[in-house]
DNA sequence: AATTTGTACGAACGATCGTACAGTTTGTTT
DNA sequence: AAACAAACTGTACGATCGTTCGTACAAATT
């Protein structure tokens, strides 16, 4: 059953829709959401800034297209590898491995996408915060699940949690303003350091 | 020897100048430096926009001038009141627990001012991201030395004022995007968990 | 009293922002 | 071949942006 009836039009806009999300999350990683504007994302992508706005309608609704753009990235490659393993210290691993690796090769080119945006519309409210703040609960609620289910750590998920993933925002944070990749190393110390310990 | 000749119109400006700078940071910890435009700052301050814009000259000073007040705000509630104690475990935990009630109390509305303008300019190049490294450098030597004063944790400076700073700046993040204060109780936790364990 | 200095104002500028809408191109359906 | 539907374009709008400039007024200097 190859050769599913696709109409042309349809593709070519989910085409031309992927395009601008992609680009989209590279400038907002770098520029903010706010500093993300349709003009500009029109001239770098060669099209027209009616085309562009037509496909989301306003510019908050291309903010959180954006937004499930990036979420969609970090899931590929942060997520669905690590829960490809079993629940336990290597599925752990992994994740925090995969989150590292995900921050110091620029997936986005200016560091973690969701680091960016959450620190920009951390305090002000409106759709687009809310739904950071909902992907900021379901990323560490998979840390926390995924540290309950290393026997050494499940006496407190959510402190063990807590520490691992400061320690990966901070390697972000530092590395990207001061072009600094000593940073990931202190983080991958620190990891571990912190695996080796149990709690409780 | 007191009545300093003043000039009367100078210290009327530094006045406006200064009540400009605290708006400004204010609104920045909330909106950014790139959303803080000088035409609100006029309004919500009920002076003409010129009149803002000559204390500055550009935008890009008003931001530069805007993290340096804040700076100072920092300073006088974080670093000095640590800095009179003498160095060792005491000073060291009155310097992070200053940064938490810094960010817990909402010194600026929108949490630690430097956390949002960090993440803003991180990965842009300009004067403003060159100052606010400035400022991120010199408070990491900082708690770097004064971690450096406790005996038990000289050994890898580096690493423990990385850890440290990391939880400060999870919890800082955590409260403001959630509106969860205990965030803080478990930066606490992890900070002296931190501190009673030996390093090496 | 006359002059200089510094703050603050009001009006206007070109550019860019998000948005609206009518028209054109391109592909599908009949 | 005609009718239609969807993606895309061009032009225009009101608002706001940072910035410039000439002016008004108060305070200091002479």
């Amino acid at each position: 059953m190859v050769g599913v009836k696709v109409d042309g039009r349809l593709e070519r806009g989910e085409q031309t829709r992927r395009q601008i999300l992609r680009r989209a999350a590279e400038i907002a990683s770098v520029e903010g959401l706010e500093g993300l504007s349709i003009g500009r994302l029109a001239t770098e992508l060669e099209v027209s800034k009616s085309g562009v706005f037509a496909h989301f309608g306003s510019k908050e609704e291309l903010q959180l297209a954006t937004v499930r753009a990036a979420a969609k990235i970090f899931l590929d490659q942060v997520v669905t590898p690590a829960l490809e393993l079993p629940p336990g210290g290597a599925r752990l691993e992994l994740l925090l491995e995969g989150w590292l690796v995900y921050s110091e090769r620029r997936t986005f080119p200016g560091g973690c996408f969701f680091y960016a945006v959450q620190a920009e519309f951390d305090a002000r409210p409106g759709r687009v915060r809310d739904a950071i703040a909902e992907y900021g609960r379901a990323w560490t609620a998979l840390v926390r699940d995924t540290v309950e289910g290393v026997p050494d750590l499940a006496a407190d998920p959510d402190q063990v949690a807590f520490e691992l993933i400061a320690y990966l925002e901070m390697a972000n944070a530092q590395s990207v303003l001061h072009d600094d990749p000593a940073a990931y190393a202190r983080a991958r110390t620190a990891v571990h350091s912190r695996l080796a310990r149990p709690v409780g």
